[in-house]
DNA sequence: CAAATACATTTAAACTTTTAAATATTTGGT
DNA sequence: ACCAAATATTTAAAAGTTTAAATGTATTTG
């Protein structure tokens, strides 16, 4: 388990938006930007900025389809994670 | 489960030294203040800022003996970290 | 009680992150 | 081909974080 992973990982949920997002998608299964958008009430750009720090964690899975982007949660990469914070125990 | 517990939880972790002070705290058992500057090579005060960001996440708890302070993994609190994590999935 | 040790606080500079406005790109519909 | 919709990029300002120097406060030891 890479550090790196881990510091960007968690710098990636410790955001009151990023989190938010995180746990829409985790009781929905997918969002557009839009959909993040109306979630989080932030600008265009500010969302797409906060998917990209999502995406480029690898938390975040994003597909593109026609002019939508659907997010999804990379399960695998969530359950590294928490396992890695439970091997801390 | 508060957000804002994983958000600064989230934030606590995602520094490179934090997270060497969290798993030299898992290897180790406790460290003192003197114990985390040698193993970050960060000045006294620097090292005093970190600690209290672990220590004020709750993921790190802190007792005084004497003039040292004896730190140590708040267990119950990295276990529900994880599991707030996991439970994404 | 004086000196030394361990840690905390204050301050200020350097750096990073967050935000939105402006603009660009890509795609879909007419 | 044109227009609208969805998203990305660039830029710049505001806010937050990180760092160390200087200083402060307990506590132990001689």
């Amino acid at each position: 388990m890479e550090n790196r992973f881990v510091e960007k990982a968690t710098g990636a949920i410790s955001d009151k938006y990023r989190l938010a997002i995180l746990l829409e998608l985790s009781r929905k299964g997918s969002l557009t930007s839009t959909d993040v958008q109306e979630l989080t009430g932030l600008s265009q750009p500010c969302v797409s900025h906060h998917v990209k720090l999502l995406t480029d964690s690898g938390l975040v899975d994003s597909k593109k389809e026609g002019r939508n982007v659907h997010l999804s949660l990379n399960k695998t990469c969530i359950q590294q994670l928490s396992d890695f914070i439970e091997k801390l125990t």
